[in-house]
DNA sequence: CGAGTTTTGAACTGACCGATACACAACCAA
DNA sequence: TTGGTTGTGTATCGGTCAGTTCAAAACTCG
């Protein structure tokens, strides 16, 4: 009933998602925006509102595709120790690309603001938790990881030791570097 | 031979670090800086060229503080893992005011950029490696730290592992949690 | 007392910020 | 074709950005 989009509104969030993960929120403008999206400002604005509103949606794209490749792994075939290893040497090479991870770039640029951004931050630490520690449990289970842990203690762990690959990647760690940080951390949860 | 400073220079970075702290780099404007430091912006810039010439500033300020504190620890009393212990320990307690840590949020938002704070970065990276990299050394000595074990490797994983608890409390992680993860990470290398 | 040097405050610079106004183009249903 | 609706491009909004200019103020030293 009224004039089409010319414009594909996800490739649009995914070009916006790029410039925000290689400047960062502040730093990146709405002229950055218009762009890397191609868009004009009206077009912009006419679909999202605002530069924030636009951040959100590409926040959510990003921890979707994200949450969504990991929990493939952790949902795949072998033990739950297998499984979280592959899952951390996709964070290892993630991790040489040195722009880091979108959420931790992002909270350690805005903290944890009182909006929905924030919001979409506590719910992507959220999920990943219920995803390592449902993970964990099998592990102890199956006899991979180390008896008598709490799986929720092991999420917790997990997830600090990405997070902490993720800036050890911004810092310009090597790949090896990388793996020496993955192994011993997972040394700490391993059976045996 | 002249007029005479009217301000603390080492007070006035100590002002525009906390700024800095709260904000991050770009959110932080040169008014902010002003209304932090109380100085006008003539002063400002008379005193310091530029607002990234202050924030290099106000990270060094940083830098040497918190090396400072923790060289302190390191260089204390007790086997080397009861020094890593309390160097976690203050970590853990640092990252429940949950505006995280200035060289994890400032790697994070800006990466290693190509210039003197890039440079800052760099060195601060280094110099907690080294550290630590030393205490491991005398851990596996005096037998607190598992055999075996190579220091520049430790060193490499405590870097990471307190990034991560940096990360960790400004996604709000509690007192509790953050323990959790330490002594998990502390059972990867201590003896038994 | 000045002469010389530096700091300070206030006004100001051009550029850019995020966001909007508005005319018109493009489309759909009738 | 026409009326209603939405997308798009251009120009622009007021505000703020980092940084500068300049004259008056404040000091030291001769």
């Amino acid at each position: 009933m009224a004039r089409p989009r010319e414009f594909d509104e996800t490739a649009a969030v995914e070009s916006a998602m790029q410039a925000f993960w290689d400047r960062g929120y502040e730093a990146t403008s709405t002229q950055d925006l218009c762009r890397a999206t191609g868009l004009g400002r009206s077009s912009v604005y006419n679909a999202f509102t605002s530069k924030r509103a636009l951040f959100r949606r590409a926040l959510a794209h990003y921890t979707t595709r994200e949450l969504g490749k990991r929990k493939a792994i952790l949902d795949g075939p072998g033990t739950a120790a297998e499984r979280l290893t592959a899952v951390l040497d996709t964070v290892i090479e993630a991790g040489l690309g040195n722009r880091g991870c979108l959420v931790v770039n992002t909270l350690a640029e805005l903290g944890l603001p009182n909006d929905e951004v924030g919001a979409a931050l506590r719910s992507d630490t959220a999920q990943n938790l219920a995803m390592f520690a449902e993970c964990a449990r099998e592990g102890v289970l199956d006899g991979s990881l180390r008896d008598g842990l709490d799986p929720a203690d092991v999420a917790e762990f997990l997830l600090s030791t990405i997070s902490g690959l993720r800036v050890m990647g911004r810092r310009g760690s090597s790949r090896e570097a990388l793996h020496t940080v993955a192994d011993l951390a997972l040394s700490a949860i391993l059976a045996h």
